[in-house]
DNA sequence: CTTTCTTCTGAGGCTTTTCTGAGATCTTCG
DNA sequence: CGAAGATCTCAGAAAAGCCTCAGAAGAAAG
């Protein structure tokens, strides 16, 4: 997924660290990035930070339980897409896991090969889209790092450029915290204002209008 | 989903009948719009004018199998959301479902409420940024921080008054008193009038009846 | 080895937000 | 009525968030 430049990140909110670290150990087989979180509070913390492209939640969780931890989340406007993982398999404990804000519902015990497919999915909408995204009425080109305007104008981009309006135009209608932006697109060891920097790149060559900002919360694709 | 004007379109190809039947009855309870196509050729056809939020598509089908029409649709890059169902449920069979671009496999047998459950989930991937609390006859977009007038117009609001509305419309019955006010959204160490200079702002964006005041009491949230 | 493009840093400057406090206004009740 | 308390209004200072940009350093191309 992603060019081969970027692996997927999961957080794995785990108390069994056994499990949690056989998990990991597949992930990372997979081409995963995995970080792993051992409480629900911690798992809240590092959740909220959006640097993830899926959560999977164990529901029996110590100190915050999983489902409640992923309604918080929610509430927090995270949209991230969550797997939660259970032994209670019950109708009523996947609807219930559901409703509180899971994309996918997997009971314990299962096995890898069903848990990896069902990441793939999770996974493929962001990702997916073949050789162009839409991008209001113009369209960014994959394979050639260039915006396709309206007339059939093309806009080349860095390397950058193209990475984060990629980021951004995966999930359009999503805010995009200049945090994940970072961790994402570029490193955590980068400086604090790269991301704002690239917004004005951006910004300088398709349009004012084509990020929007949401003061406090982070950027949007917008129109170009 | 969609702007909770227009129902969720529902496309169901599923060979059998009497199952169709009752499922399209199930559905339509719940306020969806539902399309029956009872084989996978007419499933394609369908499926490729993209008129529909979520696909049901039954696994074994005549004239094209189920996961073949999935394969198909994808291929035309179809990105709508689907859920497989069948009657085959090793976890090979789900893995290949998914691997063909499913967004989720249920088997059968299965209960109505879990398929409701799972539609709901794949319905709230395209809601994204849309999550709402009722304001009156206006709506709060907690995703965006803004508020959505009944025409569509869009107000957005600083984190803190954001916050406060917030709290207020959470529990819109509930009188707020203003120490509770002060302590949840700001700090207990700020100014005693922070909370009325707030409601000033909010009224002054959103109108003087967004927020009631009851004497001596506190504030309740209002119409807008 | 020069030129050009890209990436990143950091400093200023602008805008919005947050908070304070003080006076105006309204309500209640003696 | 008039005083006391509650609430409203608002201007301005301080802080935070965001935008702009110049320049250094690195990478790629010629």
């Amino acid at each position: 997924m992603r060019d081969g430049v970027a692996k997927p990140r999961v957080l794995l909110v785990e108390d069994d660290r056994e499990l949690a670290g056989m998990l990991a150990e597949l992930l990372a087989g997979e081409g995963y990035e995995t970080e792993a979180a051992h409480d629900g509070q911690r798992g809240l913390h590092l959740g909220l930070t959006g640097h993830y492209d899926v959560l999977i939640i164990d529901r029996r969780l110590p100190v915050l339980d999983g489902l409640e931890l992923l309604r918080r989340l929610r509430a927090r406007a995270v949209t991230t897409r969550v797997l939660v993982l259970s032994a209670l398999g019950e109708v009523a404990d996947r609807v219930a896991g559901l409703d509180a804000g899971a994309d996918d519902y997997l009971v314990k015990p299962f096995e890898a090969e069903e848990l990896l497919a069902r990441l793939r999915a999770l996974g493929r909408r962001d990702l997916e889209g073949a050789e162009c995204l839409p991008l209001g009425t113009a369209a960014l080109d994959l394979r050639r790092h260039e915006v396709v305007l309206p007339r059939g104008e093309r806009i080349t981009l860095s390397g950058r450029e193209f990475e984060l309006l990629r980021t951004l135009a995966q999930r359009p209608k999503a805010i995009h915290p200049r945090a994940a932006l970072r961790t994402r697109v570029f490193t955590d060891s980068t400086g604090e204002s790269i991301v704002d920097t690239y917004v004005y790149y951006l910004r300088l060559k398709l349009g004012r209008d084509a990020v929007r900002t949401v003061r406090g919360l982070g950027y949007q694709i917008g129109v170009v």
